[in-house]
RNA sequence: GGUCUGGUAGUUCAGCUGGUUAGAAUGCCGGCCUGUCACGCCGGAGGUCGCGGGUUCGAGUCCCGUCCAGACCGCCA
């Protein structure tokens, strides 16, 4: 027997009991007579102490390095310096012998809640981080999350099934991840983007509620809250309409929040179209955690003499509360802020609006106190706030906009981590105009359904019909997203003809879906969620990779295991494949 | 594909307008210490300043290239 207990749960109750306990060695710490050990495993660390009675044992423990294993037994006392800052503090194991189950290397950074580690060994010897409690609780709630989740939809009647992993390459979407066949030599695998395909077939077997938890993989580049390899919370239901998927994942988000944070979010979550989440805030995911809502101002222009707002197609601004106070270094470093070439604004225009009611702006040769006052108004400020305007051309001063809302919304500290604001974000376009290859592009993916008022819009005016999509928002991340499907063959090859797909194109790569649909498809619908973005935002971290037990690299690499890497010439060979020579 | 930031001791970092022998903290090694828990005190070891080239009397510092890491843009239905 390895232990009796294990390093976390003894207590004074527990004195005189003889226990044995196993962990790694956390720290050594030797006051000549006597010695401490900090014991540690995932549970939580027991002190094991020994005096000079135990003469041979305390040398023996004295050869102890960082993070070796061993096995100690003795018997539980109580200490005379209690320490209030572990749950074990008031105990100790008086111990009466030990056993080196495992020596360690040194290890290269510090296992602490605050290690000296930077990111890069950290990922290197991922196994070592995951030792220290902040990495470990990330996981820790991860799986909670994803219990809980089980626990939710299983009470709901939905069933958890698995879909291939080995499946077929599209030309839609992201860039697939492709697999070599061995036995259909010259031809390919990919890896899912989603089951999305399959959830439907589910649906059309008459499954009804179908669920998984279930790995996707998309090969673009990554960033703070993108892995190649992820993970989606993928659902799908049948006879719905949008408002009854809404109201089952509003359920299931309240569910969460209440059990694992004990967080009430006892009110509907909002609904926002989708061309007013632009219009208000520039973006499809907005942070409504505080208000800074946009105004538009070409109609207060007309005519005013500044070339600058005349010739933009689009002028609009935020009002920051009590910000007319701002210096002109700070002013300077906004604009600064809005000139990176990530954001792109032009230059950035401000108008203090004084506590004793005067005003003060970078435009002061071009409007009068009357007009900024007008503006004033537009904007709902008062005395003390600080106006700030952008103007160019609409969609990217809009998304520019939105970065300096938000900038100014960090700086006023209205992103409090601790606060939850879920918004539904509704009635997506169906289409979107792509430039490059001059055709349309489906928003969300082609098998969902346009607005029933729309579909007329479909012969004459495809870019404004609107869909049966949906996202969920939390905070201005997009957690998940969805949209009642397209279930009669006809509408659906519609769809893919006005995606510039030929007959033959849509029948080869999408024939068993709207086969599938002749025989008996039913209304459905779905979800997505994305799991990691979900855990981590429970979590109040920023990247995706700290709540991801062994995550990728910016460049798409698994430093530890060190992958991708070559493989054999005679596996290239097995698979009749040939690498090109590399051109200098 | 692009922009920005960084790379100096095992680790995290400092190192100014180029100028003696490149520092600090922590970790590591040795010694002392009976109530520590970030133990304390004394001593010690530890460096290809990412790599390659250039400018200069002289480069950790300036320039060019390159590699690695991170953030972002493009991309991500």
């Amino acid at each position: 027997m390895y232990r009796s207990h294990t390093c976390g749960e003894l207590r004074l109750t527990d004195v005189d009991q003889n226990v044995t306990l196993s962990g790694w060695v956390q720290k050594v710490r030797n006051l000549g007579g006597m010695t401490f050990i900090d014991l540690r495993d995932r549970y939580g660390i027991t002190q094991l102490v020994l005096d000079e009675t135990k003469k041979e044992l305390s040398e023996e423990a004295r050869k102890l390095g960082r993070e070796y294993v061993i096995q100690a037994k003795g018997v539980v006392a109580e200490r005379s310096n209690k320490n209030s800052k572990i749950p074990t503090g008031e105990i100790e194991i008086l111990v009466s012998e030990f056993t080196l189950l495992n020596a360690s290397d040194l290890p290269p950074f510090t296992i602490e809640d605050e290690t000296d580690g930077g990111d890069d060994l950290r990922m290197k010897y991922r196994y070592l981080d995951l030792r220290r409690n902040p990495v470990r609780e990330n996981l820790v709630l991860r799986h909670k999350l994803a219990f809980e989740v089980r626990n939710y939809l299983n009470n709901e009647s939905f069933i958890e099934t698995e879909t291939p992993v080995l499946i077929k390459s599209t030309p839609e979407g992201a860039r697939d991840f492709i697999v070599p066949s061995r036995m259909n030599q010259g031809e390919f695998y990919a890896l899912p983007q989603s089951p999305q395909v399959f959830k439907q077939l589910l649906m059309v077997a008459g499954f009804d509620k179908y669920f998984q938890i279930v790995k996707c993989f998309r090969d673009e580049d990554l960033r703070a809250d993108r892995q190649p390899e992820f993970t989606q919370i993928d659902c799908e239901m049948s006879f719905v309409e949008q408002q009854d998927i809404l109201s089952t994942f509003e359920g299931m988000t309240k569910h969460l929040f209440k059990v694992i944070k004990n967080v009430d979010l006892d009110f509907d979550f909002p609904q926002m179209p989708y061309e007013e989440a632009i219009k208000f805030y520039g973006s499809d995911k907005p942070d409504i955690r505080f208000d800074m809502k946009f105004v538009e101002m070409k109609e207060l222009l007309v005519d005013c003499g500044f070339k600058v707002f005349e010739d933009a197609e689009y002028v609009g601004g935020i009002c920051a509360e009590g910000c007319a106070g701002y210096s002109r270094k700070e002013l300077d470093k906004l604009t600064d802020f809005v000139r990176k070439p990530q954001i792109g604004a032009q230059g950035l225009v401000y108008v203090k609006y004084n506590t004793d009611g005067t005003f003060k702006s970078s435009v002061d040769k071009f409007f009068d106190e009357a007009a900024l006052k007008q503006w004033a108004e537009a904007f709902g400020a008062k005395p003390g706030d600080l106006l700030l305007i952008l103007a160019g051309a609409k969609a990217k001063t809009q998304n520019a906009l939105c970065e300096l809302r938000l900038e100014m919304g960090s700086r006023l500290g209205l992103r409090d981590k601790n606060k939850f604001a879920p918004l539904w974000v509704v009635d997506f376009p169906l289409l979107e105009w792509d430039e490059d290859t001059a055709r349309f592009h489906a928003m969300h993916h082609p098998f969902t359904s346009p607005k029933k008022e729309d579909i007329a819009l479909l012969e004459t005016d495809p870019g404004k019909v609107r869909a049966n999509a949906y996202d969920l928002v939390i905070n201005g991340v997009e957690i998940g997203g969805g949209s009642i499907r397209i279930h009669n063959d006809e509408l659906q090859h519609k769809m893919f003809q006005l995606l510039g797909f030929s007959e033959e194109e849509a029948e080869s790569q999408f024939g068993f879906l709207m086969n599938a649909f002749k025989y008996g498809a039913p209304p459905h619908g779905g979800v997505a969620f994305g799991f990691d973005r979900l855990v981590s935002l429970f979590a109040g971290i920023d990247s995706i990779r700290d709540v991801i037990a062994f995550p990728k690299n910016n460049s798409g690499r698994d430093v530890m295991i060190d992958s991708p890497s070559p493989v054999a010439e005679d596996q290239l060979e097995e698979l009749n494949i040939a690498l090109r020579k590399k051109e200098k």
